[in-house]
RNA sequence: GCCCCCAUCGUCCAGUGGCCUAGGACGCCGCCCUUUCAAGGCGGUAACACGGGUUCGAAUCCCGUUGGGGGUGCCA
């Protein structure tokens, strides 16, 4: 079995929450791998240790599984290859390709000022031949001339002068090595041939090439695939404090997995034939690293609501149904007792066609479940406080109908006939007719469909909400 | 400061020298449909940052300017 011709790898660092460039990371690894039928590896990022707590990595395989994004393999802890990565240095040491420095952070900066600002070490270390002691790192020594060169699947060939990279730390004094370091054994060891990553990481990549060579010199160098940053609307690098960063943000807002994996495919990249909405297998289809486009992308709610909303019509009911539970018992604006399954589900179909999120879906429905409708302002000083004359009328109208209306005269067509009859006859808009019955039973001057929201509130509840409503009519 | 990346409608994506009086999508506006709101249909608004080249011809190639972003750690 010869190797796959694609092995990418995601590799989050465990920092609580799936931010959402990262997830666009790990889609577009996914999708590369997917495309090719190759592999996806998922390798988690924890040299540093302190975060490197198992729930919060759990959250990342959680958060992931959600998106509809799988791996192949076992994951790789880089936190339980310590040695590895120290092995490696010893070889870099042992080549000459490295050596032990002694000078203490604030030591390098002091000369940096000293020399005029220019941040960065100066290579003090160099050639004084030091070996391992108390606070001592290794540092790699980068050549003075020539240039690092990267083959970039987006960027084409993106070329760092040597001469402008300093001295890096491979392994602090802790003992412990770099990312630098971790990153290219293990992309080595692993048989990655695909590193794909945020552009922000695109300065570090010359770091990882030249530790690279210097390991293996006669490995083939990966291909490399530098993103475009996902933004604010302000063009920044989406920021935890301001924007919504959190994956799981947007599964609380009642974003459907579907819904954002499919935006997230949106964001630096577009299928040739330019239809956006579709199955991610037609995306897998069509996808390819090189239309992957080069400048930042704003991360657009609005688009992704309607992608939302459009993934949300097409479930069948059902999935909407049971899609829509936990919206229905967490936070609700009813009391749990009050909510019904069966009333909610003649319902259902209709809030399906109206809302862009799950989370809206209590709004749409909440009438029926409180003891008394929420009265909105707006709506009641618009229908009830302009017109009271008209307002009156139909909440008369309406009461005087549907109190004729007893036992099974309680239909929908009837219903609906009592108050179009009665505008019709009477040459009122039926626009208008409806809304002050609209405003009395749900509170709201927008809502589902009327006339089978009635229906299923029920003729005695009606007739009482269109009752106080008629009392609180201004005179 | 230095290094790197980027630059088409408000936003996302098409466009890879002539098919572009620049196309699609979201948003926005208007009309139609309609008991509200959505959905749907129709129409509209709106962009090649600037300046030089190269070329018969440039949104597309080159250079510069400007603007934006990212990186400059014993974080990843």
């Amino acid at each position: 079995m010869s190797a796959p011709a694609v092995r990418a790898r995601f590799a989050p660092s465990p920092t609580g929450y799936l931010h959402l460039g990262s997830a666009r990371t790990a889609l577009f690894n996914w999708l590369t791998a997917r495309h090719a039928g190759g592999e996806l590896l998922l390798r988690i990022e924890d040299t540093d240790a302190e975060r490197s707590k198992p729930e919060l990595i759990d959250l990342i395989f959680r958060t992931l599984g959600w998106l509809g994004i799988d791996w192949d393999g076992e994951v790789v802890h880089q936190s339980q290859r310590a040695d590895l990565y120290r092995d490696a240095v010893e070889r870099l040491l042992a080549s000459g390709q490295a050596y032990w420095c002694s000078c203490t952070p604030d030591e390098v900066k002091a000369r940096a000022e000293a020399r005029g600002g220019k941040p960065g070490y100066d290579g003090h270390c160099r050639d004084r031949g030091l070996g391992p002691g108390d606070g001592h790192v290794v540092r790699f020594r980068v050549a003075d001339d020539g240039d690092t060169v990267i083959h970039d699947e987006i960027r084409g060939e993106v070329r760092f002068p040597n001469a402008d990279l300093d001295d890096f730390v491979l392994l602090r004094s802790t003992g412990v090595a770099m990312f630098h370091v971790a990153n290219a054994v293990d992309d080595l060891d692993m048989a990655i041939t695909h590193i794909i990553r945020g552009e922000d990481l695109l300065n570090a990549t010359p770091k990882i090439l030249l530790i690279r060579q210097a390991l293996d010199p006669a490995a083939p160098a990966p291909t490399f695939a530098h993103l475009p940053l996902i933004v604010n609307e302000k063009r920044q690098k989406l920021s935890k404090r301001r924007d919504d960063v959190a994956l799981e943000d947007y599964i609380a807002r009642g974003i459907l997995p579907e819904a954002m994996a499919n935006y997230l495919a949106l964001l630096g990249w577009g299928p040739p034939d330019g239809v956006e909405i579709r199955p991610m297998p037609e995306i897998i289809e069509r996808f390819a690293l090189a239309d992957v486009t080069k400048a930042s992308a704003f991360f657009d709610v609005a688009k992704l609501e309607h992608i939302n909303a459009t993934y949300i019509r097409e479930l069948p009911v059902d999935q909407f149904v049971n899609r829509s539970t936990h919206w229905l018992f967490t936070d609700t604006p009813w009391p749990a007792e009050r909510f019904s399954a069966e009333r909610f589900e003649l319902l259902a179909p209709m809030v399906q066609e109206r809302v862009r999120t799950l989370s809206e879906v209590p709004g749409y429905v909440d009438f029926v479940f409180q003891a008394d409708p929420t009265r909105d302002d707006a709506s009641w000083e618009k229908v009830m406080v302009k017109d009271p004359a008209l307002a009156r009328r139909m909440l008369e109208a309406a009461i005087a109908g549907y109190e004729a209306l007893e036992g099974d005269a309680w239909q929908l067509q009837a219903i609906n006939d009592t108050v179009i009859g009665y505008a019709d006859a009477n040459e009122i808009s039926r626009k208008k007719a409806q809304a002050p019955i609209r405003v009395a039973v749900t509170g709201r001057a927008v809502g589902p469909p009327l006339w089978e929201s009635i229906e299923v509130l029920g003729r005695d509840e009606t007739l009482r909400r269109l009752r106080v409503a008629l009392d609180d009519l201004p005179s």
